[in-house]
DNA sequence: TATAATTCGTTAGCAGTGCTAATCAACTAG
DNA sequence: CTAGTTGATTAGCACTGCTAACGAATTATA
């Protein structure tokens, strides 16, 4: 009975999709703090994680277009938070770098972040954090082999 | 070993909150099709599943100030979205109610969201549809919990 | 009751983030 | 060497977030 696993699958993207709003909405409240905007956060956490690469690289793993990774990078150049080179194979490419305290000011945005997140799960038990953990693997997982299809 | 539970949690807050920008990441290349932004789309659902409401209130659900709401409210009206009645008890008051057409685009663009998601959840057993079920109950459960105490 | 304080919404103006179109420079193919 | 392609930037639009300042209506208080 395809239909039933159909509206399951559904029922359950529904459900993710309205969470994962949800704990954003939530997370992002202490953003502020940063100073810097979520878009160059981001793209500074792909630049800490991921190495220097660039700026093309950097727009398709942040899935923005390349003027606005172009934007983003200027901007946290600006902040003295990622420093350019130039590529030696092409004069064309450019080589974004986070900087000490660009990767400094990540983790402290990101573990405030995280430690946010963390103060809401404090009423679950530890059955229910392991169930968490192993679904936002799943979501990960499921997420990777869909962009591998695409 | 209070430590270890702390650790713990640390470590799902992470992993739920990266999966969480993933997925929504992911999910985001579809709204261009609504022709309506994020912010609209959203204020829209609360007003289509919460019934009609005052901007203030509006604004509260969303997590937004009272004048970033404001536009958004003109934004959907001019759409054709939304529809403004004065409050006959206070007049200071606006009454923010979705049309029909707002409620059948957002039902359109939710939909298409939502099956988005639903594909890449296509290689995993029910088991594991169960446990994302569950996960993303207790994450709205913490929340909810979350915003009473705040 | 008259005045003061509060509340609700809007306007103005800033910064950030997304897009497309157009441009420039550098590389590659013919 | 010319023509096409590719990588990045610039210009200009729309949307979304904020604070500050305002106007209008309501509520509290002297």
């Amino acid at each position: 009975m395809p239909g039933s696993k159909d509206s399951l699958r559904l029922e359950v993207a529904d459900r993710l999709h309205s969470a994962a709003i949800h704990l954003l909405r939530y997370a992002r409240k202490r953003d502020v703090l940063a100073r810097v905007g979520p878009a160059r956060l981001s793209a500074l956490s792909v630049l800490v994680f991921g190495g220097p690469m660039a700026l093309g690289q950097l727009a398709a793993a942040e899935q923005v277009k390349a003027p606005t990774m172009s934007r983003i990078v200027a901007g946290l150049k600006r902040s003295g938070l990622a420093r350019i080179e130039t590529d030696g194979k092409d004069a064309r490419r450019i080589r974004v770098t986070a900087t000490a305290r660009g990767a400094r000011l990540l983790q402290e945005a990101r573990s405030r972040r995280v430690r946010l997140v963390a103060e809401i799960l404090c009423g679950l038990r530890e059955e229910e954090m392991d169930s968490l953990l192993h679904s936002a693997e799943l979501v990960e997982l499921a997420l990777r082999r869909a962009a591998g299809t695409e």
